[in-house]
DNA sequence: GCCGTTTTCGGCCCGACTGTTTTCAGTCG
């Protein structure tokens, strides 16, 4: 069986973990973590390129390109296997002990033997860490606390979660003296912790603070970290004249921060949270606001949802960054469900709440009635329930109802209703609802197929992901973005939070590649609608203009689109 | 380990906070 892209970059960022806790070095542990995040997000299977095509990739030299070819032949590489011998794998483990870095991992594994986190545990209640020199008893309460913590986190959170988390911390700020940053604001689908910019004192935040937080985590004049609904949120304080430059290096990403830091030092120039230093004339600049600092860098503005250092540098320096779709932009919602089957809307509800929003026209597309927990429609009930819509749109709504369908893509590729009734409607989604777990040829065959009947407008969240809790299925998104480009079949973004699928490094192959995206909610009660705005900064991630995503022609031109 | 309009060698972003220290290592963002 083919190794997929999935598999090559959880070996390669292994390779990293054990490389920093064995050998220190921490270029060569950034270069395999770098080089597993390129291979995380490509849409072409490494398995099956040639070497210099991966030595080609940006992150990826001949080394590592000789290491995946490795894993595709024989599951691993020789250098994994020699570092992992020398070490216990539980080892690893700690490294997500907050607090517990590679060396203190190294020395706890020598002097204690302390293999995994359930002997780190031992050791602290034992009181056993303080006798190593350079541990005390403060440390010892840390890692008992951070275990615990460790143990109750699963991973990141959701967009919603990350939302309520960000209610409850603005209470207590005063509003235009703040912003929201990191991978909250560049919009990513999980958020991992909360980082504020504030531009008021510590010796006024820090007590208002308090009464928000579980903990205080630690508490500077700079900077001061809480817990506060679980969730670790990092505050940065910096005065207005200097509120752009902190804005700027906490919102990131990391990966961007270094490219943007190293264009500088090219020039003589040292970027940091506080300004622009320049060597040549010792003048520090200073930057109120993130668009002064990259125009003393003489480049376009990037906004927070393209800082990832996927080439949105160099275009900002040449002055090529894409216009990006916006939330005003969307005309309508192109996947939603109603009474009919699993969702609570009646129609007459669907196109009033359409209407609040402002939408020309909303996309019904219950599920089919091979999907049998959500009580799909057969063609009995479409036919009745497109009556229905003909009706409602008749009433005169600014918002449209369009008739479309939900239907399922079946195991052996064909569709969950006939043809002839497919045909009858306006927009047909086509979705993987079940077998999940097919193999990437036979999964991405099945796809295709359906992108092969010439009802088939959408293929629904491609990949089947649910946020921390199911992998996306695997499928070769490569061929997928060919034949939708072919066929003309749009791929879908699903902008449920629990979704988010296709991602934002997908929406940016398929986008380059000139396929078309139909954002949609698949709200099932009227709050739901509201997601529109995570699907729409995902596409934003993902470089889409508004001329890629369907969601901004009139009614009459996506009902033309949709009929040829 | 990667990378290169000076470079195939010698660089690789930069700073805050804590704990355990007599000046700093480690971790984190």
């Amino acid at each position: 069986m083919e190794v997929s892209n999935r598999e090559v970059a959880e070996q390669l960022s292994l390779m990293g973990d054990l490389l920093e806790i064995l050998d220190g070095n921490a270029f060569k542990v950034r270069a395999y973590r770098r080089a597993a995040e390129v291979i995380g997000r490509m849409a072409a299977p490494v398995a099956g390129m040639e070497e210099d095509e991966l030595a080609a990739l940006d992150g990826i030299g001949t080394g590592i390109a000789k290491k995946i070819r490795e894993i595709e032949e024989t599951g691993t590489f020789p250098e994994l296997e020699d570092t992992r011998s020398n070490m216990p794998s539980t080892l690893i483990d700690l490294l997500n002990i907050e607090g517990v870095g590679p060396k203190t991992i190294k020395t706890l594994w020598r002097k204690l033997s302390i293999q995994s986190v359930e002997d780190l545990e031992r050791a602290a209640r034992g009181h056993r860490i303080r006798a190593i020199k350079g541990f005390g008893e403060k440390k010892e309460q840390g890692f008992l606390k951070a275990i615990a913590l460790f143990r109750e986190q699963s991973g990141r959170m959701t967009r919603l979660q990350a939302d309520a988390v960000v209610e409850r911390v603005r209470q207590v700020l005063a509003e235009g003296t703040f912003e929201f940053a990191g991978s909250y604001r560049r919009g990513k689908s999980t958020v991992g912790d909360i980082d504020i910019v504030v531009s008021e004192s510590p010796a006024l935040v820090n007590p208002r603070l308090r009464t928000v937080a579980d903990e205080m985590i630690e508490e500077g004049d700079r900077r001061t970290s809480i817990r506060c609904l679980g969730t670790r949120v990092d505050v940065r304080f910096a005065s207005p004249r200097q509120f752009g430059s902190m804005l700027l290096y906490l919102t990131g990403s990391k990966p961007f921060n270094i490219k943007l830091r190293e264009m500088a030092m090219d020039r003589g120039l040292k970027l940091n949270e506080y300004g622009i230093f320049d060597h040549k004339t010792g003048k520090m600049h200073t930057f109120g606001r993130e668009e002064e600092i990259f125009s003393f860098l003489g480049m376009d503005y990037v906004v927070p949802e393209l800082r990832e250092d996927w080439g949105e540098v160099d275009a900002a320096v040449h002055h090529a960054l894409p216009t990006l779709v916006t939330i005003q932009d969307i005309m309508g919602d192109l996947h939603v469900h109603s009474e009919w089957s699993d969702g609570n809307f009646s129609l007459r509800d669907l196109a009033h709440e359409g209407e609040k929003r402002g939408y020309r026209f909303l996309v019904c597309s219950d599920h089919s009635a091979t999907l049998g927990i959500t009580h799909g429609l057969d063609e009995e009930a479409l036919r009745r329930q497109q009556h229905e819509i003909e009706m409602i749109n008749r009433g005169g709504s600014d918002c449209q109802l369009v008739k479309g369908v939900e239907v399922d893509i079946l195991a052996d590729g064909s569709l969950g209703l006939p043809d002839t009734i497919l045909a009858d409607l306006d927009v047909v989604i086509a979705s993987v609802h079940s077998a999940l777990t097919q193999e990437i040829d036979q999964m991405t065959r099945r796809v295709l197929s359906a992108m092969e009947n010439e009802n088939v407008d959408i293929i629904g969240h491609p990949t089947g992901r649910i946020l921390g809790e199911r992998h996306p299925a695997e499928i070769d998104m490569d061929r997928i973005i060919a034949h939708a480009v072919e066929t003309g079949t749009a791929l879908e973004c699903n902008a449920s939070p629990y979704r988010l699928d296709l991602d934002d490094s997908q929406i940016k192959e398929a986008v380059s590649r000139g396929a078309r995206i139909a954002i949609g909610t698949d709200a099932h009660k009227p709050a739901e609608l509201a997601y529109m705005q995570f699907g729409v900064t995902t596409c934003r991630r993902g470089w889409a203009t508004p001329g890629a995503i369907l969601n901004t022609r009139s009614l009459s031109e996506f009902l033309e689109w949709a009929s040829s």
